[in-house]
DNA sequence: CAATACCGGTGCATTTAACGCACCGCTCAT
DNA sequence: ATGAGCGGTGCGTTAAATGCACCGGTATTG
């Protein structure tokens, strides 16, 4: 759209921390872009950007316009999707930030089931930890958000949420495995590797742990919840991540952990708070809020294993 | 704001129903006018307009798009005020759809004392039936709504109600200015003039007199709430108004009609639901609310009586 | 039924607004 | 001291928006 050109350069010097280097990327000339930020700062009323020895930083002023850029750009992208859904083919683009654990398999499954459906319809899907997520929500970055045990959840309307245990990975042949249900102790005395401390997966060990004697000590951690279970195939270790990120037939099996020792995490849906969503990415938020649902109705435990 | 002025173009056609008559109006070709269209639907992906042999007229999708409009207009508008806040002088323009009876005195005395403190801040009033008052807020024709026994209620998002009996309005000799409260049936059993079917004060009128055996049947039925304040002066009648538009001290009393007989009407102050005001509107309404809390808590039957 | 008055749309010349280029003064790191 | 990088400005140039004349089509009217 034309008349959001002017917006566009404003977040892209916001972003360089500088004219020329915004005008760069953009392809202008600084003089242009100058004269640009200039006349829209005259018809606006206030300048917006502080003009820093070493470049320009947005003011106050600036950040509620880059925000009001932002909100109008989402609606407009709501009206456009809008149209094109009362024109018949749905069309639209949906943008959702996700924990690691729904990379592999559930999300994919959604989309591609959607897509099935709508195949005008396309998707970004970014991983983000769950302190991220909502920022990206706040920031239009994102429609919608699929996190598991978010921390700060002002800014974040929750549209689902569903309990998911805390999973053990195992190796096949791995001593655990033979158990249907296992206990927290039994896996912290077997070398174990978990994600680092910013993720929902390791908060709910941490605190779990603390109640017994012994701690969470990973002989691997790491961010990479796709490395862990990959791991566990090279050496006999305990594995931790939620059932909605494992499925058998790799090598590896899931074994639930007894509810008394960790507590049930939750898998949240949410959107930004106040937000109308376009009518593409409402649509497949209902999806998700389905499919959700039908496998927590069915067990806590991830389906296939 | 420059970016807006295709919109505002696009709304001009929509109000005048054709291209050539809108293009006359902004003093611009009818064939820019035109191209300004073609482009902007071209851009947006879709017709927003009918094409019909007299002239052109909004399509669904063209009836979004002006909503669209509307909704980021104001919202810049917030926006500005909100800076201009921030920056210390309080500037702003409020718009506030009210009932008749609040143009004669609570007003203007909130608006003169809303000023003395902002100066910056400009008003516009406009009297509005109960019906179109809700409608100015959907539009975004105006900011804040006064108005007496709302009919519809979707859109329109309460910040403040208050109670306000139906009064009789009387000339200071008239029999029934003896009395400290009067009975709905000494009244119509006098000559009476009352306001015609839409307004808020007839209805609950109507209402209660279904229950009597007696019916209203004014003498002189009118729109105009100055007409009836004036005219009781002229011939020995009594008139129906609320209190908050009366006082005392023009040759004319008011009476509060008995509450078992007529029951109190709601005047509510309100905006459209979800909106988020600009500063100076927030802040007037909170001394609007205050004002009628301060009115109401000292007495049902309006001060100076 | 023909004349007419309006309507939206289009090719082409013209005007206007945005842009690129060169250059200024300034600050800060080296 | 000096040079690199920054925002801002005057001026010629380019591209986008506009105005004008005109087309084809459709209701209205005499």
């Amino acid at each position: 759209m034309r008349h959001l050109e002017t917006f566009r350069l404003i977040a892209a010097v916001a972003r360089a921390g500088s004219i020329r280097k915004a005008a760069e990327d953009a392809n202008i000339t600084a003089s242009a872009l100058n004269r640009r930020i200039a006349r829209f700062e005259d018809e606006f009323g206030a300048p917006i950007f502080e003009r820093l020895s070493r470049g320009v930083r947005l003011n106050p002023a600036g950040e509620l316009v880059l925000q009001h850029f932002r909100a109008q750009q989402s609606d407009l992208q709501r009206l456009q999707s809008q149209v094109a859904d009362l024109s018949g083919i749905r069309r639209g683009h949906v943008t959702i930030a996700c924990s690691q654990a729904l990379v592999p398999y559930f999300l994919p499954r959604q989309i591609a089931h959607y897509r099935r459906a709508h195949p005008g319809v396309t998707f970004s899907v970014n991983v983000r930890d769950r302190e991220q997520a909502e920022h990206d929500l706040a920031s239009f970055a994102s429609d919608l958000a699929l996190v598991f045990e978010p921390v700060h959840l002002v800014d974040f309307e929750v549209l689902h949420a569903v309990s998911q245990p805390v999973c053990a990975v195992l190796a096949e042949g791995h001593p655990l495995a033979a158990k249907t249900e296992v206990r927290l102790r039994d896996c912290l005395d077997h070398p174990h590797t978990a994600p680092s401390a910013k993720y929902g997966v390791r908060a709910l060990l941490d605190a779990a742990a603390k109640k017994t004697a012994r701690r969470v000590e990973p002989v691997v951690e790491t961010e990479s919840f796709e490395l862990i279970r990959h791991y566990v195939l090279h050496e006999a270790l305990v594995g931790f991540q939620i059932g909605i990120g494992l499925e058998a037939g790799h090598g590896t099996v899931a074994r639930p952990i007894a509810v008394r020792d960790v507590p049930l995490g939750h898998l949240l849906l949410g959107q930004m708070k106040g937000r109308v969503l376009p009518v593409a990415s409402r649509r497949f938020a209902q999806q998700v809020a389905a499919a959700l649902e039908a496998d927590e109705v069915q067990d806590h435990v991830p389906s296939g294993l």
